[in-house]
Order: structure tokens, then sequence, then C-alpha cells
RNA sequence: UCCCCAGUAGCUCAGUCGGUAGAGCAGCUGGCUGUUAACCAGCUUGUCCGUGGUUCGAGUCCGCGCUGGGGAGCCA
């Protein structure tokens, strides 16, 4: 149904050829191409509802603007009235037979998309208009897609949505550099006795920052309602140049109580497949077109995935196959090391072909809210690996234990009164619990088979940039 | 932040040994009664990223800078 009171959208017409056929309606769109002779001419029009275009056939006998429509250019909005006529011989299903045409707003010669093959990169660059390109149309359409699938799987397993603050004053988020947030005035800003800023005298009183997590806060509201997510914004202030980070992006990160490590993967997988056959089945086409154009192993890898079961191997076990592969690594492999990109694209697609769970790393590597296993040298976390992507999510069972957390935060140094609300967790009803953070965007990305982050968010933000 | 590569017409690119620039696409004009990456004929389009240098002469060689891309680190 359309929300429109006049206009029908290019998707209903693709979805019910049949009731249209014969019949009179109007249609509104951006020009896609457009091409003429004489007396009649060729309209292809998308609106943005469907990724196929509808086209248009205007003819000199049938309008009264003839000569106005001809000089129209790629990128011009239109309204169009016509009858919809199906066309089985065509090579489109079906036409509309134009019997008025308003322009809503012209372009012009200079439009930059124009119809053909343009570079990605030139694509970013006019990030206002490349949502009208067919790439980005099928892009934003799974992206928006697959937020809504995440919803729809947490909503059906009694999850409470959490938003968790964007601004946070907590200096113990500890994953990376943070955007400062300030109303002080940064050329003259006011100072302690000792020279240093005054952040007492700012706004929140304290120095703040955007959020490089929500999982601290998540953790509270998972001793209150035992399952929860936040699916938010999250900043990060990296000088990271590389085709999967950006400044802003956006995270899922699920806290569930009264669970272990073991449950947390099973929620990973279940909600990455789920997630997945979702967006299979309500943007096929899209994910045909990924498939034809992006990456023509994507239909056949997703299909795999949904029906196999995710791989799992300790740190301990994934370095000794990879000493014993044989293969030559730039870094060498040590038990003790982190594991470098080369190592996990190893892991994920020789050894496994798939997505695994690498899980118990070296405590030495991990967090300090990470849960301590027996053996006093590994911690209860897990990454799981994606072919192409590496690194999709990143999760652990956290330490409910009040004393051992507090021993961890002594080894690392880290101020106790901090943590102090945290720390409070532990104190009063303290219960085994886990979660984990999934990058949208690399979900994105592992979905549409698109390579560079930029490409996947609407308007990104990376180093040095900030434009649109 | 480190390593590598690139920057020439609106877009995608070519440009030989250093001798003041070219193609395709798109655009414009005309033609064409069913096209669908429309077709046919003709035409237009340049701060060769910036800056300094070498040279009789630099798109081409060298230095510095900027921008973009790929890889690494950090991570999601």
């Amino acid at each position: 149904m359309s929300i429109k009171r006049e206009l029908t959208s290019i998707r209903e017409l693709y979805s019910d050829l049949k009731n249209y056929d014969g019949k009179e309606i109007k249609v509104g769109g951006w020009v896609r191409s457009i091409r003429s002779s004489n007396i009649f001419g060729f309209i292809e029009l998308n609106d943005g509802t469907y990724f196929k275009n509808v086209q248009i056939v205007f003819e000199e006998q049938n309008i009264d603007n003839y000569n106005l429509i001809t000089k129209q250019n790629t990128g011009a909005s239109l309204s169009i009235t016509g009858t919809f006529v199906l066309t089985p011989e065509a090579k489109q299903p079906f036409e509309i037979k134009a019997t008025a045409i308003e322009v809503c707003g012209t372009s012009t010669p200079d439009y930059p998309l124009q119809p053909k093959k343009h570079s990605l990169e030139f694509l970013r660059s006019i990030a206002h208009l490349r949502p009208r390109a067919n790439t980005f149309n099928a892009v934003f359409r799974v992206r928006s897609c697959a937020a809504q699938a995440i919803h729809r799987f947490f909503a059906e397993k009694g999850f409470v949505y959490v938003n968790t603050p964007i601004v946070t004053a907590s200096d113990c988020e500890g994953a990376g550099e943070m955007f400062k947030v300030t109303t002080l005035d940064i050329g003259n800003p006011p100072k302690t006795k000792d020279g240093q800023v005054d952040y007492s005298k700012d706004f929140f009183a304290a120095a703040a920052n955007l959020t490089v997590s929500g999982q601290l806060e998540a953790e509270c509201f998972a001793t209150a309602f035992s399952n929860v997510y936040t699916f938010g914004p999250t900043f990060r202030a990296e000088n990271s140049n590389t085709s999967r980070h950006a400044a802003e992006f956006w995270m899922i990160e699920p806290e569930i109580a009264f669970a272990d490590l073991e449950d947390d993967m099973m929620l990973a997988e279940e909600m990455t497949k789920y997630t997945i056959s979702y967006v299979l089945e309500t943007c096929p086409a899209e994910i045909e077109f990924f498939n034809k154009f992006i990456d023509n192993t994507l239909a056949n890898r997703l299909n795999e995935l949904v029906n196999s079961d995710f791989g799992r191997v300790t740190y301990t076990e994934a370095i000794r196959l990879l000493k014993e592969s044989g293969q030559q690594f730039e870094y060498p492999v040590e038990w003790g090391c982190d594991l470098q990109t080369e190592h996990e694209r190893y892991i994920t697609e020789k050894l496994f072909g798939k997505p695994v769970f690498v899980t118990d790393y070296p405590k030495e590597i991990k967090a300090f809210y990470m849960r301590m296993n027996e053996d006093g040298k590994t911690v209860a976390a897990t990454d799981m690996l994606v072919p192409g992507i590496g690194e999709l999510i990143g999760g652990s069972q956290r330490e409910e234990r009040l004393e051992v957390l507090e021993k961890r935060l002594d080894e690392l140094g880290l101020n106790k009164e901090d943590y102090w609300w945290y720390l409070e967790l532990r104190k009063y009803g303290s219960v085994k619990h886990a979660g984990y953070g999934l990058g949208f965007e690399r979900l994105i990305m592992y979905i549409t088979g698109m390579t560079n982050i930029r490409d996947v968010e609407a308007f990104p933000r990376t180093v040095g940039s900030a434009e649109f």
C-alpha cells in the first residue's frame, strides 16, 4: 500500500503485475536515462522503492509537452500518469504508456550520476547523490533490512532494547581513543592551579567523551532484565586508515545474565544466521545484484552459512594448527602473541572455510572485564572470524567475581574508584553473564560483498573526512 | 602512525625516448516509427593535483606538500 494518496510505487507494480494490467496509474521518480526520436521516446524511471526501474513510453501525439520532455536530463524528477501495459515479449515485464508527464524538478547535463559505470571512489565524493545509484540503493536497502532483522530477532527472544548513553563521563571504557565533548572555549579553557584544563567548569563538571561502547551500561541492565541489547552509534578517534574502520559506526551489544561463553556464542551464531536469512528472503533482488556485480561467490557463501555450523577452536589449539600448517607468515606465531590479520584469515578461510569462534585467549591480550579461566592464564573471550572480513564479533563472559575483578584492576594499574558502580554489580546479586559486540557495518559488508566500510555508511566519518 | 600505488576532459582511462595532449562514455546539434549500455552523422570540453627544482624545452625526471586507494597496526 502506498503511503501517498495518488502515487503507485514501482515496488507495488512489480509485486502485482497482473492486477495493474490496463489500469491508469501515476508514478513519481527520477530519470535514470532518457532517449527519444522525433515522435516518441523512452524514460527509465526509478522511485527508490524498488531496485528496478520502470520504462515510460511517451509519444508526441499522446502528451501535450513532448518537446519539453525530450529535453529533460538524467536526474530530473517527474510525475507521470499513464496506462500500465504488460509487455511479455520485451526485456522489461511491463511499461507505462504516458498520457501526461509533469516535470517536478529539472536536472542539468552536468548531473554527475550519468548512466554509466562509476568508480566507488568517485561516488564517495558525491555522497549526497550516490543513494540514487543502483549499488547504493541496494546497499542501504539491505542495511535497513538487516537492522530490522536484528531488532526482530531480539524481540522474538524477549530481549529488552536499551539505549545506552552516547556522551559518557566515565573514562574507563578502555576501547581506544575517544572524542572529547566539551562546551569550554578550546582556545582559552579554564585552568586548575597546576595548569591542567579544569573540567570541573565544563558542562558535565567532568571530562566527557563520545561513547566507544555501551557494554558496561548494558551489564547494569542485564542484571535487571536478564537479556538486553544495545544498537546505536559508537565513536572511535583512532587514527585508523583501513577499509574496515570508521570513526563513527553502529554496534550491537547483547548482554545476557545467567549465561556463560557457550551461551554467548550460540546467541551470536543464531543472530548472525537469522539476520542473513532474513535479508536473503526479504531482499533477493539486491543479493542477486551484489552477486552479479560485486562478488560472484556471495550468494553461495551466504546460503551455505545459514545452513552450516560455525567452527569452534581455542586460541591454544589455533596456535598449534597455525604452527603445523607449514604456512609462512610474515609475523611468526607463538602462544601469547595476538593473532594478526593474516593468521585470522588463514584460520577462517583456509582451515575452516566458514565463520569460526576462537576462544580462551591469553589474559594479557584481552580486556580487564573478561572472566578468568581455571588455568589462570586464559580468559573466557571469543572472536568470531568470518572469511574476507576478519573479526566480525568480539565477546566474552564477564568476570562476575568481585575479588577476582578487583585483582585484575590492580594488576593492570587501573583505579578501582573509577569503576565503583561497575564493581557494585558484583557486590549486589552478581551472576555469571556474557555478551558481545557486533560491528554492524562489518556485517553489512559481509552480506553485500562491499569491501570498504565507507560504502556501507550513508555519510561515512573517517580520519580527515566528515563532509556532508 | 608505517609501507606501497595513483592523481591527465564531467566520468573511465591512454599518453612511447623529455618536444605545449588523445580515446571511449556523457553532453550539445541534426537524423531516425519500439528503444532498453539505443543507433547514425557532426561538434564542444583541459589550472595534465599543488609547489619548488633540473632542462633550450616537463603531463613525462627530481624534492616537498595535498588528496585518494591498497596493505599493516589499533579494533568492531
